[in-house]
DNA sequence: AGTGCCGGGAA
DNA sequence: TTCCCGGCACT
């Protein structure tokens, strides 16, 4: 089901991306690939797989990890221009999807979770903010009622994808700055920017009012506590299950998550989570290497019910994803008894009176819960 | 509207 | 850590 889960976004993804004639930027990649595996050896590029393979597993297991931070060059055989979606002899399970950490074998690309607006425009973090907010817009998609926020409680930071690094940077700007010096080298044009960079940082949207536990995670650190759910009939999940068809079935395993609020990450260009080194892999899911159907197209809004967050699968209160897109309402925080009764007793303010501040327990002067008069 | 106090930010 | 306060839940 979790590979149904992964697959699913991505694959129709793929096809928006081949709708909207974005094929420059593969393209680009495959110029690359080409160019960077000219003169290697069949050992090497066996090497590379096998890097690609460990380093996509790796990933897998990122709670944060929308696009695997990976080289064009560390590609498997198949060209993403050239149609290539030939399946992989490399491929242990034969199928492209998001693994469980203990289905280390499969050199499987994480396939990012996408969410709704990532099918809905394709926009870079630089882009000004479309007047939208993104929970307002999942929550029109889904149809719910709009939880009450406060004000000025997002915060959008930007995180570095590369692996083993993670840094959170609060600009787009910065982390670009920093994935082209530290990752890609470009030490002495640090000003010149082809965009590759933004394959390899994501924006993370951050409901702040609600997910203070979850900003331990935004560390790069604790892949290991990631722990993508899995299913046990995932194995039997074949691809020639539409997108419909798998929707339905995603909704179960998700609906188990049982978030207890609102929580939101974003990434604002999913595009880029899919960078040509990824369809190789891709194409692990057809064995008949012919089922990359349009069909796989759908309406954007069908998937948004689909927990986009690239940690949705992360134990609960494990980390910033806690709780994400949902087709579920946020129960109300009463349902958990998660806020004690309120005190029957009076109370400084009560007693003393505003004007008589000075006299409260200091646990009221800060409007904690009074200590002076304990019920 | 008033009150209690949680959650989180600022210093 | 201390102090403060926005804002939610409840009266």
């Amino acid at each position: 089901m979790a590979r149904i889960l992964m697959t699913v976004p991505v694959l129709c993804l793929l096809v928006k991306t081949f709708t909207l004639g974005t094929d420059a930027n593969a393209g680009n990649f495959g110029t690359q690939q080409n160019h960077l595996e000219q003169g290697k050896s069949s050992e090497e590029l066996d090497m590379d797989k096998v890097t690609a393979a460990m380093v996509l597993t790796s990933l897998s297991t990122s709670p944060l990890v929308r696009s695997p931070p990976v080289r064009p060059n560390e590609s498997l055989n198949g060209s993403w221009k050239e149609g290539g979606f030939v399946p992989s002899s490399t491929s242990s399970s034969g199928y492209w999807s998001w693994n469980a950490p203990s289905d280390q074998s499969n050199p499987s690309t994480p396939s990012p979770p996408l969410s709704a607006d990532s099918f809905k425009t394709f926009r870079t973090p630089s882009q000004p903010d479309d007047g939208i907010d993104e929970g307002e817009t999942s929550n029109l998609l889904f149809d719910e009622p709009i939880p009450r926020k406060r004000k000025n409680s997002m915060k959008v930071m930007f995180k570095c994808l590369w692996k083993n690094c993670g840094k959170v940077l609060s600009t787009a700007a910065g982390i670009q700055k920093h994935i082209r010096t530290i990752h890609l080298g470009r030490v002495g044009e640090s000003d010149y920017s082809d965009g590759e960079e933004d394959f390899y940082y994501t924006e993370i949207r951050l409901n702040t009012d609600s997910v203070a536990d979850g900003l331990n995670s935004l560390s790069p650190v604790s892949p290991s506590l990631a722990s993508p759910p899995s299913f046990p009939t995932q194995d039997a999940i074949r691809p020639e299950n539409s997108c419909a068809k798998t929707e339905t079935k995603l909704m179960t395993p998700l609906s188990r998550s049982a978030p207890t609020n609102l929580y939101l990450v974003h990434t604002d260009h999913a595009y880029q989570a899919t960078p040509p080194v990824n369809i190789p892999g891709s194409a692990k899911f057809t064995p008949n290497g012919s089922s990359f159907s349009i069909s796989w197209q759908s309406p954007p809004v069908t998937f948004t019910g689909i927990p986009v967050s690239p940690t949705h699968n992360r134990p609960a209160g494990s980390g910033e994803q806690k709780q994400s897109h949902t087709v579920l309402s946020s129960p109300p925080r009463v349902a958990f008894g998660l806020r004690k009764p309120r005190g029957e007793g009076k109370k400084c303010r009560k007693v003393y009176g505003m004007e008589n501040r000075d006299m409260w327990c200091t646990a009221c002067r800060w409007k904690k819960a009074c200590q002076r008069f304990i019920d």
